[in-house]
DNA sequence: CAGGATCCAAAAGGATACTG
DNA sequence: CAGTATCCTTTTGGATCCTG
């Protein structure tokens, strides 16, 4: 096994800084967010990586956007796509086993995580 | 959200490089392996990569280190505890996801991946 | 509004040699 | 055998400013 490994790639991506706390603020609400709505929800993160992680989720097909150009200033959504849907099963399944296992770990125990729907 | 959520450290832990490998390969077989196994088994891994991680799953009580001093060289076993048993499960549900959703990638098709029993 | 560009700091990992 | 120590390269992310 190596880094050619499906599942190796899979956690390495969902691994990366970011990229979850994205997935899991995408699952909140209506299940469509605002670029600006994002960086303001996900407090330290900068444009920059933001828009990186964008990307990547968007090219592993975990989401989708939508521009509408028709006026301006631009507005841009992100959904999570039925594949990403799905993958948010498998974040829940680790909460399962974290709550399990790390007693002492508290879920969500601070101030920004309050209206965590997981 | 943010760092202290546990999913987030816990999806953050098993992205690290190396660390999935190293669980997936100590899941074969009789599930247990000596240091030195895994080193041969996980091509391209150093020695200090290795014991690093090594280290941290332990911490993480997902694997457990015996240590048989009784002889010169000593010898040591890594096993996966039943955290890191049930942690597995979750992998395998990753692979399922990977596969029905990334057909393009396949799974383990090099050759140092043919025994994987995942 | 939604980023791109630039520059910099920090962290992570690799190579290799050595030891109880 | 099972690592540790050292040094060095690469990668990643952060800060900030700018623009179609």
């Amino acid at each position: 096994m190596d880094e050619s490994c499906t599942i190796y790639k899979t956690a390495d991506f969902i691994g990366k800084r970011w990229t979850l706390i994205i997935l899991l603020e995408l699952s909140k609400g209506s299940g469509t967010k605002r670029y600006n709505e994002l960086k303001k929800a996900i407090p330290g993160i900068t444009p920059k990586i933001l828009s990186e992680r964008l990307k990547e989720l968007e090219h592993e097909g975990m989401i989708k956007k939508r521009i509408d150009s028709s006026k301006f200033p631009i507005k841009c959504e992100y959904t999570l796509t039925k594949s990403g849907k799905e993958f948010f099963k498998i974040i829940q399944d680790m909460k399962k086993w974290s709550l399990k296992w790390k007693f002492n770990n508290k879920l969500c125990a601070n101030s920004s995580c309050e209206n965590c729907k997981l």
